[in-house]
DNA sequence: TGTTAGTCAATATT
DNA sequence: AATATTGACTAACA
């Protein structure tokens, strides 16, 4: 191509030189069409001159002169020679302009041809170059046939580690049956082999030959190995292991040792190892190496399932969360790692390969959420030792079915946490399905699962016991332990409506909170849970002699599970928050639903949202868009969904106020004694001792001055050092964490701000504009900035709903420029006029936010994902332009 | 170690 | 009493 391109270059220069010797040759006739007018013109004139000799000639016989003809006659002549010589010169000059003009064809006609063949050149190219193509997707869809075929191996992988149970791979069993033998033969019976077969097998494959490496292209999805060999090859991590040392060894071997790399024997002994199945050694290659991809499926599934690195970590893999996140995000090669470090990855592969691991660990991640941590700020309530003693109790008992000890050290700190009727019916028959996403049961048994020095799966593979029995004691353990609370509580219970609750459950909590969308089989197994169990009636709040206001607080909300369904429409499909808070709030105001009732739990023990007020509060006074919310921030948006497609939802909420208030009054009247105890500060533990009068822990409330100090500190240094915050905290006479935990809220809240306040923007840019929801991207950075103080004019607005959206949006806008402006007139003093004042905070929001992004840009442009990572950050901004105002515009 | 996201729960406001 | 605000705290993550 390129010597064509220049010829064709060179032809073009000699093309135009050509043209300019034309253009010279066209200058030549003009020439010569210049003398031939002078020679005309000169044979004019001699024609003329004859003429008037033959007059004067006339005159002259009649009156004599003779010098008058010879001049004549010498001007004649040379006229005809200088006649004579143009001739000749115009005739040459012709000439050469004919052969001139027959280059410049012929020069066309070669160009023509030139041209033509370049075409055909290209043409041929980009046949090669399509074809090229083709292979390329033949190729792409070869490797997801292949993907495909990865598939079909871990099912069958699965299928392996159930039908053949744990007597032939104990290490890698996955199976939730409990093997007859004690766990300790089986321990010492099982490391053995694999580590036979991590050293020796490398060693004992020396004589290993390269002959056998599979042609390269043969192995296709057509030419599926036998089952033997996919399961051989898709086994445990000793075979994978073994064929990679093979492999590797192959390599340097037949480096070391040429001469004998081809030998037969080694062939043959090796197709002994592998099979005859030349390509068995390739599949097992190609399984070793994709360590990237198991970190891959192991990210999405912990994704999906939102379970956290930490937990993974700690049962699946024994190791830290920074570790797993390290190993995750960047896989080393498989020929990267020691034996160690091969470890995690058999782990994790064996953990991909049941199913049955995954869920178990989600319910115990659910679990975990709203258990190892207590968020109630009681002072001293679990001592570090306490709880240490506890759980080693606890543990003890598990392998010891002591059930009733486990009970009794469970119960004395179970003053705030009790579990709910559908946490027990979901753990009694194991359907952890549906998984508890929520914060659900008891605190304490989350905490002490979480000490245990082994995962479930690691006992799995160490001691060989399956994950369920150890599931099934912590299980029936708690089960048991519910029992004994419940006796307990039912003497204190009003029989009347215990039995109404009871009632009420299986219809209301069952069937009402379900989506259409969840299948009949959840719904067949709930109902046959709720027939198991009639008597695991919720604990009431004036059911425990410990704790009658306690729970009111402590007692963490339990919200019917989502369902995977559910779930998976959560992680994937876009919602408009800003819609729908709109609608929540709406039907909320229409019905007088509080945000307590519609937020909290119902000691049922069941809420729509399970958060508090609060919380209820600001996250529809400010919804984050959807693209800007983590898998648990969801979450809330998900039951607000649900629970605006319940048609029963508004007579429910209603009911359950009613309830709430018989409750309410029941408890006023029967336990005046227990608050009078408890307004006096003491909490009273399950067994009758006193706890450390507990000193109600006031909040720290930062006066005007101290924030505006710190606001003006943000918008010098929205991200200050540790020194800056100690300085500031100094001279505010503030404690550091404070003034730190002010810089997190603020930052975090003012990113929040901006986010309604465009939206508010954009949907003022189309009310006054089109009517589509069709802005250009480039205005929308401005527009992020650009608050609304100058756009305060309404445009028309044809849709009411969307009047409504902008009259809220407007209103909370005004409603916080309001605040803002009075808390500046406040403290500044300044007798400004309160637009001014409002005009000013939003310049100052406007700057400090503008900061706080500059230092972020700063910060990233020093790392390497620099690009990634907070480019799309301020491109977020746009979007969520994008989404709040187009949430605005297209709707209906 | 430090950041963000998501909350809680004490206070403030309406 | 219902809501809004906000200092503090945990979990997740890099």
């Amino acid at each position: 191509m390129r010597d064509v391109e220049a010829e064709n270059q060179k032809l073009r220069e000699r093309l135009q030189e050509y043209d300019r010797e034309v253009a010279e040759v066209k200058g030549h006739e003009e020439t010569i069409k210049a003398l031939r007018e002078k020679l005309e013109s000169y044979e004019h004139l001699i024609q003329c001159g004859t003429n008037d000799e033959d007059e004067e000639e006339e005159r002259n016989a009649n009156c004599a002169g003779k010098e008058r003809p010879h001049e004549n006659e010498a001007m004649m002549v040379d006229v005809e020679t200088a006649n004579q010589a143009l001739e000749a010169e115009l005739a040459v000059k012709q000439r050469e302009v004919e052969r001139l003009m027959e280059d410049v064809q012929k020069l066309q006609s070669s160009l023509t041809e030139l041209t033509n063949s370049t075409a055909n050149q290209i043409r041929e190219l980009q046949q090669q170059l399509d074809s090229k193509h083709a292979l390329l997707q033949e190729l792409e869809e070869k490797l997801e046939a292949q993907a495909d075929y990865e598939e079909i191996k871990r099912e069958l992988n699965v299928l392996r580690s159930m039908e053949l149970g744990s007597s032939e791979h104990p290490a890698e069993q996955g199976s939730p049956r409990r093997q007859e033998d004690s766990g300790q033969d089986r321990d010492s019976v099982q490391k053995q082999p694999i580590n036979s077969s991590f050293t020796g097998s490398a060693e004992s494959r020396l004589p290993a030959s390269p002959s056998t490496t599979p042609p390269r292209s043969g192995h296709t999805h057509s030419q599926t190995p036998p089952l033997s060999q996919i399961l051989l090859k898709s086994k445990a991590p000793p075979e994978s292991s073994r064929s990679f040392s093979s492999d590797l060894f192959r390599h340097s071997f037949s480096a070391a040792f040429p001469s004998l790399s081809g030998k037969s024997s080694a062939n043959s002994f090796l197709q002994r190892t592998f099979g005859q199945n030349p390509y068995s050694s390739d599949l097992h290659t190609e399984e070793e190496v994709d360590t990237a991809e198991i970190a891959r499926q192991v990210k999405e599934q912990l994704m999906k399932h939102n379970i956290g690195q930490r937990v993974f970590g700690h049962y699946v893999l024994g190791l830290s969360q920074g570790s797993v996140s390290e190993i995750l995000a960047r896989p080393k090669p498989w020929n990267k790692l020691t034996v160690r470090g091969k470890e995690p990855f058999h782990k994790m592969r064996h953990f991909l390969s049941d199913e049955q691991n995954i869920l178990t660990l989600r319910s115990i991640q659910g679990r975990q959420r709203g258990n190892i941590t207590s968020r109630v700020r009681a002072p001293e309530s679990s001592s570090d030792e306490s709880h240490k003693s506890i759980l080693d109790q606890t543990k003890r008992d598990l392998q010891g079915h002591k059930f009733e000890r486990v009970h009794s050290s469970l119960s004395v700190s179970s003053d705030d946490n009790l579990p709910s009727v559908l946490d027990v019916q979901q753990v009694a028959s194991g359907s952890m399905m549906t998984s508890d996403l929520s914060s659900l049961g008891s605190k304490l048994l989350g905490s002490s699962i979480s000490v245990l020095p082994y995962s479930p799966l690691e006992l799995n593979s160490a001691k060989n016991t399956s994950c369920s029995p150890v599931m099934d004691s912590w299980r029936e353990q708690w089960w048991s332990a519910i029992h004994c609370e419940q006796r307990k509580d039912t003497h204190t219970q009003d029989d009347t409506e215990l039995g109404n609750m009871v009632s009420e459950i299986p219809v209301s909590s069952q069937d009402y909170w379900k989506d259409q969308s969840s299948t009949s089989s959840e719904q067949n197994l709930q109902v046959s849970n709720t027939n198991e169990t009639p008597h695991s009636s919720p604990l009431l709040p004036s059911s425990s002699s410990s704790s009658s206001s306690l729970q009111t607080k402590q007692t963490k909300a339990a919200m019917t599970p989502l369902t995977s369904e559910q779930y998976e429409r959560f992680m994937y499909q876009e919602v408009d928050t800003v819609e729908l808070t709109q609608q929540v709030k709406e039907k909320l105001a229409k019905n007088g639903i509080c945000q307590k009732v519609f937020g909290e739990k119902h000691l049922f023990g069941e809420a729509v949202l399970g958060l508090t007020q609060g919380s209820v509060s600001d996250l529809l006074a400010r919804p984050k868009p959807w693209h800007r919310l983590s898998v648990k921030g969801r979450e809330p948006y998900v039951r607000m969904q649900r629970w605006l497609n319940d048609t029963n939802n508004i007579h429910k909420l209603r009911e359950i106020k009613h309830t709430e208030k018989k409750v309410y009054l029941k408890r006023r009247v029967s336990s005046v004694c227990e608050d009078a105890v408890l307004d006096s500060g003491v909490c009273v533990g399950e067994f009758g001792q006193e706890c450390v009068p507990q000193v109600k822990k006031s909040r720290v409330v930062l006066s005007a001055q101290e924030k505006e100090a710190l606001r003006k500190a943000y918008e010098e240094k929205p991200y200050p050092s540790p020194g800056t915050i100690e300085e500031l905290a100094q001279q505010l006479r503030l404690k550091a964490s404070t003034v730190t935990n002010w810089f997190h809220n603020y930052r975090s809240r003012i990113r929040r701000g901006v986010f309604m306040e465009a939206a508010a923007v954009k949907s003022d840019g189309v009310s006054e504009g089109q009517t589509s929801g069709t802005q250009e991207r480039a205005e929308l950075p401005d527009a992020t900035f650009n608050f609304p103080e100058s756009s305060a004019a309404p445009g028309i607005l044809r849709d009411s709903s969307l009047r409504r959206r902008k009259a809220a949006n407007l209103n909370s806008i005004i409603h916080r420029l309001e605040k803002a402006a009075n808390r500046d007139e406040a403290h500044d003093g300044e007798a400004c006029e309160s637009q001014d004042a409002s005009a000013d905070s939003l310049r100052r929001r406007k700057a400090a936010n503008l900061n706080s992004i500059i230092h972020r840009l700063e910060k990233a442009a020093n790392r390497d994902e620099a690009h990634d990572g907070e480019a799309c950050e301020s491109q977020d901004a746009s979007a969520e332009c994008v989404n709040a105002s187009s949430s605005v515009s297209v709707d209906n």
